[in-house]
RNA sequence: GCCGAUGUGGCUCAGUGGUAGAGCACUCGAUUCGUAAUCGAGCGGUCGCGGGUUCAAAUCCCGCCAUCGGCUCCA
């Protein structure tokens, strides 16, 4: 057997850095993990363990939860395993010999993989150490504990392999010692089947230097510093209670300051780009739901159905459908369309308990919801414009960089093949028009149509799913909508479905953080606070306030009484762009001392050129 | 929903079977002060909720709720 093995060279720590390296660095980072849980707790089974785009992971069957002390009983195996430089190991196995051993290993997880092998293909092992052929099958191996020193020879039977389709590094040395970490555990499905086992999952991160490790757990507490929950509560936007239910979002002054200017900012941009805006019901008659298909394929995210003298009704998990009946409220002439109706509105979908986060993922939001019921010869150049608002909107809230994915047919959905392929096509032939590249994800659709999904990149290089364009020929069909054509004859409209922000609980969330907590001045719920330096100064910087605020300024005195140390130190915290000192020499010259966050003390203005400052700034959307 | 962890004043956290604590915030008093925390006093919690064990429960056990990290799902 041993003659079969190919030798590897000894470890290599300085390779050049190349992704193909990191994946297969982060794969062999894996098989240590698992090599050092079956070490330390042999009961263990193990099952896969691939690379992620950070680092690795491993699921196990054990009846028994690991601890976070585990996890570093674990990892300091995992040096050890390292540190002895083991040599890695490729073996192609023969089918039925290699399904005897595991069998009597009672690896069951092994078994099922070995088994999903396509006949044909080449089954490998991927050994770490070098088996000793003195020791029979099954038996235990020389313990680790007792390694050499680092350079030197492991003992001979020190090993441990995996069923594996690879690639390896060459030795468990070429991964550095200090480059990696074991991060979680967290449970998860065996083959991602929540009807299957649940097993438990060990998450680690591996790079290829220990200064590449330190950049990834900065930007891991970056992360941390701008989560938009621990601002929220912070900066005092919004919170969610308890008391009244996961998932329910409560916006306090300063969050509903700043929704109210995006939606400012929203019913504006719609209103020029030739929108109609709508308002319509939060609940509805069940039967509306039966008619459009979502009770048969929403179900499962729609709330209970309450009963109302005798009727059914529905809180709705969509809006479309109020626009449909809106639509459908009167007849309308092909000279019409297209029509463009906008509405924020209001949704409530069940969520199940464990998936609720911040204001990411809750039960009852809002979403900036857009209809376009238009001719088939105008759906491509509707798409196009969705596209061009869609930049126009998101880069004024200082996202220019998107992703693009566009999503085909789900084998649950609704509708022919041929007319699938036309809405596909029409949004093709948009994304090919506005230049954009994109990325299919197939079966990725709504049940009704395919779509277009715009990623943002945040300020950190995160991405965030938040505008989707659907084109929809099903509910137009569902509700036997038309419009009256040139020729007198009764058409079908085409329906185009379409959200930028997505929900805007969501898009508040992602602004939060990538922009800190530290928003362009345009947005800031409170753009300046005047300090005044002792009780003398206060009556003048109420007056100052005055005539700011009628100009529209967010102004604020501080009315603490607290020193200015300590009023500019709580300004700070708070993250108010603007400050301006208030003493008795500006009293004197009627001037302000302005300090801004970005650039700190801008020394003595006059109240029209602190103006022109902060107008500047509005306008072009900066933060000062 | 599932796995694991967590839940103590408004906030951040200490307290592991024996009379609930600190800092910040808040209120009051003194100070009227010049660019990131003035000093002092006071108020404030049936320790997430419900049940159980015990002479005695924040602490141990059970159930539920919420949050956090994941899985599955998704705006």
């Amino acid at each position: 057997m041993v003659s079969q093995l190919s030798r590897p060279s000894s470890g290599d720590r300085t390779a050049p850095s190349d992704p193909q390296r990191l994946l297969r660095l982060r794969h062999t980072c894996a098989h240590v993990l698992a090599m050092a849980v079956q070490r330390l707790f042999p009961e263990t089974r193990v099952t896969i363990g691939p690379s992620t785009e950070t680092g690795f992971y491993y699921d196990f069957d054990r009846a028994i939860a690991f601890t976070p002390d585990d996890l570093t009983r674990i990892e300091a195996e995992m040096r050890q395993i390292i540190c002895a430089n083991l040599p890695i190991v490729r073996e192609t196995v023969d089918r039925d010999e290699l399904r005897a051993e595991i069998a009597q290993m009672h690896e069951t997880y092994k078994l099922e993989i070995l088994d999903g092998i396509p006949l044909g293909e080449p089954v490998t092992r991927y050994y770490i150490g070098c088996p000793d052929p003195a020791l029979p099958p099954g038996a235990e191996p020389p313990s680790l504990f007792d390694l050499p020193a680092p350079g030197e020879p492991a003992p001979a039977g020190t090993y441990w392999w995996d069923l594996c389709a690879g690639p390896h590094l060459n030795t468990t040395g070429e991964i550095h010692p200090d480059a990696f970490a074991l991060e979680s555990v967290a449970g998860a499905y065996w083959r991602g089947d929540e009807t299957k086992p649940q097993l438990q999952r060990i998450y680690g991160t591996a790079w290829e230097t220990p200064e590449q490790l330190q950049a990834y757990l900065q930007q891991k507490e970056e992360a941390k510093r701008r989560d938009h929950r621990k601002l929220g509560q912070e900066l005092d936007l919004f919170s969610i209670q308890e008391e009244a239910g996961g998932g329910l979002v409560f916006w306090h002054p300063k969050g509903a300051r700043m929704r109210l200017l995006i939606e400012d900012y929203w019913r504006n941009a719609h209103l020029a780009a030739g929108y109609d805006l709508l308002y319509t019901p939060h609940i509805a008659n069940l039967d509306l739901w039966k008619t459009s298909g979502h009770f048969e394929f929403y179900r499962d995210n729609m709330f209970d159905s309450m009963t109302i003298e005798a009727q059914q009704y529905q809180l709705r998990p969509m809006n479309c459908p109020f626009h449909v009946l809106t639509y459908q409220n009167q007849l309308h002439s092909y000279r019409e369309l297209p029509l463009r109706w906008a509405e924020l509105g209001t949704v409530y979908r069940y969520e199940r308990s464990g998936v609720l986060h911040g204001l990411m993922r809750v039960r009852g939001f809002t979403q900036d919801d857009a209809h376009v019921f238009c001719l088939p010869e105008q759906v491509s150049d509707e798409i196009l414009a969705v596209l061009n608002l869609t930049e126009q909107v998101l880069s004024d809230f200082g996202f220019t960089e998107y992703e693009v994915n566009l999503s085909t047919r789900p084998a649950k959905s609704v509708g022919t093949d041929a007319v699938w392929d036309l809405a596909t096509d029409a949004l093709i032939q948009a994304l090919d028009n506005k230049g954009w590249d994109y990325v299919t994800d197939e079966g990725g659709g709504a049940f009704y149509g395919p779509k277009i999904d715009i990623k943002i990149r945040d300020a950190i290089g995160r991405l965030w799913q938040c505008s989707t364009i659907q084109v929809d020929f099903n509910l137009p069909e569902r509700f036997d909508l038309h419009y009256v054509a040139a020729d007198g004859s009764r058409q079908r409209p085409i329906m185009i479905h379409r959200a930028i922000f997505g929900s805007l609980e969501r898009f508040f969330g992602i602004l939060v953080e990538n922009y800190a907590g530290d928003f362009p001045l345009w947005l800031a719920p409170v753009q300046l606070r005047l300090l005044p330096v002792s009780d003398g100064q206060r009556d003048y910087a109420n007056g100052v306030a005055q005539t700011l605020k009628r100009q529209g300024y967010r102004v604020e005195v501080d009315a603490s009484g607290d020193r200015l140390g300590k009023q500019i130190r709580t300004a700070e915290l708070e993250k108010i762009p603007v400050v301006a000192v208030v003493g008795k020499r500006e009293v004197e010259e009627q001037t302000l001392s302005v300090r801004t966050r970005q650039d700190g003390d801008k020394g003595v203005l006059g109240l029209t050129e602190l103006q022109g400052l902060m107008a500047q700034a509005i306008a072009y959307r900066r933060r000062v």
